[in-house]
DNA sequence: CCAGTATCCTGCAGGC
DNA sequence: TGCCTGCAGGATACTG
């Protein structure tokens, strides 16, 4: 589900609903998430603590509390964190609980498990095996100098690259499709084999379309909401993704539609080169 | 090291 | 209507 765009949306609904609360206690069911679910750990670290501003890095959320130490969050495919009154009827597939000092719940719900919830101690986070293998964020300003000699040397698919979260971290399927559409590369085109110029503009084309996501609330397709439960609203500024079949808004091709790299990918046949 | 594929899991849309 | 198939916003283990 849930991109830059949507993680940075819970990210911001997070700094102002949960920052300075207090955690009372902690419930829930041990499950298998990408890495476990541990509610017992968690249940004996978490009751006491008050959440800081919350941070992202790519799709990661970072939960910074004090005492010192982060609750690592990543929404997977289907995750989304809640927040809501204790009384709020339980969704489905509802992982764990965090009853806040204010009468509300943090619910983190994730039907397909392919997210995660774990605690970071302070001197763990340097040395995360997810986190520390990350590449930079695609909003840094010297993207459009950084990017292109990351890219230059590969052959796969441009598409693949820059899904790659060890070269740039937090782009996703949506985003990749808009960003190759608005710099007219073709998806498939091999790194190797694109101009400097060119890329700078991809570099370009993704903090535009990240920018422009940010500030509409994220992508909701089927079930991204904020954590109180709204819809981002730059479903209706795709161009590209999802609209296979249709004509392209700049040239009026068809869109096509295939899978590069085991995902599904659109692009226009005329203006993608 | 790099490129490509399989896999984890549930829900839901579409075809028959 | 019900059953089956395939696909969905991701990350990673594995294969050649």
């Amino acid at each position: 589900m849930p991109e830059l765009p949507e993680v940075e949306t819970v990210r911001r609904a997070l700094a102002s609903e949960v920052c300075g609360k207090r955690v009372t206690s902690v419930r829930g069911e041990s499950v298998a998430l990408r890495r476990p679910l541990e509610v017992e750990a968690l249940a004996a670290i978490l009751p006491g603590r008050r959440f800081l501003e919350p941070r992202r890095r790519g799709k990661f959320l970072l939960l910074d509390t004090a005492p010192t130490g982060s609750l690592l969050v990543h929404l997977g495919m289907s995750g989304v964190v809640q927040i809501v009154p204790a009384a709020a009827p339980l969704r489905a597939h509802t992982h764990v609980i965090l009853e806040l000092d204010d009468g509300r719940e943090l619910r983190f719900v994730d039907p397909r498990r392919f997210g995660m919830a774990v605690w970071l101690e302070p001197g763990d986070e340097a040395d995360d095996s997810s986190l520390g293998a990350l590449g930079m964020e695609p909003l840094d300003p010297r993207l459009s100098q950084t990017l292109p000699p990351l890219i230059r040397n590969r052959r796969a698919p441009i598409k693949s690259l820059i899904l790659d979260q060890h070269l740039i971290a937090g782009i996703g399927n949506i985003y990749a499709a808009e960003a190759l559409w608005r710099a007219g590369i073709h998806p498939r085109r091999a790194g190797n084999r694109i101009s400097v110029a060119r890329l700078a503009t991809l570099a370009t084309t993704i903090q535009e379309v990240l920018t422009e996501a940010i500030a509409e609330g994220g992508t909701t397709l089927r079930d991204f909401a904020t954590p109180d439960g709204n819809s981002g609203y730059f479903a209706v500024s795709l161009q590209v993704y999802g609209r296979q079949g249709e004509p392209c808004q700049r040239c009026g091709a068809t869109i096509r539609g295939e899978a590069i790299g085991g995902r599904t990918t659109a692009w226009c046949p005329r203006c993608q080169r």
